[in-house]
DNA sequence: TATGAAAGAACCTGGCC
DNA sequence: GGCCAGGTTCTTTCATA
């Protein structure tokens, strides 16, 4: 699906502030409130946007340690295999597979250090798992899915939009 | 700031869905409207939900490739130096100091193969930069901020809570 | 195909108990 | 925390370019 640049800066204005009235939205991107839903809606049908969701303090939960974990798995291990296994454990927030030595990267979210130690050992145990290479997190520096440190939606790269019809 | 079950369960209802009317999640957690407004202001006040946002599939926005990036820094370069530093590279989404080997682990979102390789010049071309070691991320198994695999709000430890009230 | 205007329904918000 | 009322927003329909 196709993407110009005033569905962009919809998206520009959800990412920033996901409970904005289509009203507000429009003035800002010049379209009127109605004009706004229905693109909005084709968005969400289309699946550019997945979803809306609260932007949550980490810590104010109780999550107050963070670890990064290389897996290095067993000869021919697949990342479907890899990433049901890494599932059922919820303190796993992010998974992928990598290139390089490790197999794969997990982020991790605890209460404290000696959460993430057992739930270290908790995936080194599975079957697949040959050996693991922690990093606990000492402070975050950006945390911007989506959203530049200074606040800006990051839509398009460079400020740039090649991707604009 | 201390949270009880019906805090924890309100941001649960937000952070599946962000534009939940007060009514609709008055009815989830056992609330009247007026009183899940009242603690959503209270929890955007003491800054337990800093903001909501759109969920955005970065695929349709063209950010199709991802990497991690360690950083291997000079003697004794600051955490904030780095993040101010890589604060102005807007393709990296995420970064942090950690523990091991290298100083920091940076998130670079970018449009294509040869984007992460710019990038990745534009970063280690920073002085207080030795080297890095990148990895490129073949397939994404997990991501979930504050959210499980299964769809389930991430929001207390293996469903248990620690830290109710 | 996409827009703006309009109207009824739904929702938000603040005051009061 | 619940209830209620007035103002705002959402959602759909309709006419238009």
């Amino acid at each position: 699906m196709e993407l110009d640049r005033l569905d962009r800066d919809i998206i520009g204005a959800l990412v920033e502030d996901a409970r904005a009235t289509y009203a507000e939205i429009g003035q800002r991107v010049g379209l009127s409130a109605s004009a706004v839903k229905r693109r909005v809606d084709r968005l969400r049908e289309t699946g550019a946007i997945t979803g809306f969701t609260a932007r949550v303090e980490p810590a104010a939960l109780g999550w107050t340690t963070e670890a990064y974990v290389e897996l290095f798995c067993a000869g021919k291990t697949s990342p479907s295999e890899i990433g049901v296994a890494i599932g059922r454990h919820p303190e796993v927030v992010s998974a992928c597979t990598i290139t390089g030595e490790a197999d794969a990267l997990l982020h991790i979210r605890a209460t404290d250090v000696r959460h993430v130690e057992r739930v270290i050992e908790r995936i080194a145990s599975e079957p697949f798992v040959v050996r693991t290479k922690s990093s606990i997190v000492l402070s975050r520096l950006i945390e911007a899915p989506l959203m530049t440190s200074r606040g800006e939606p990051f839509i398009a790269p460079h400020n740039e939009s090649p991707f604009i019809a």
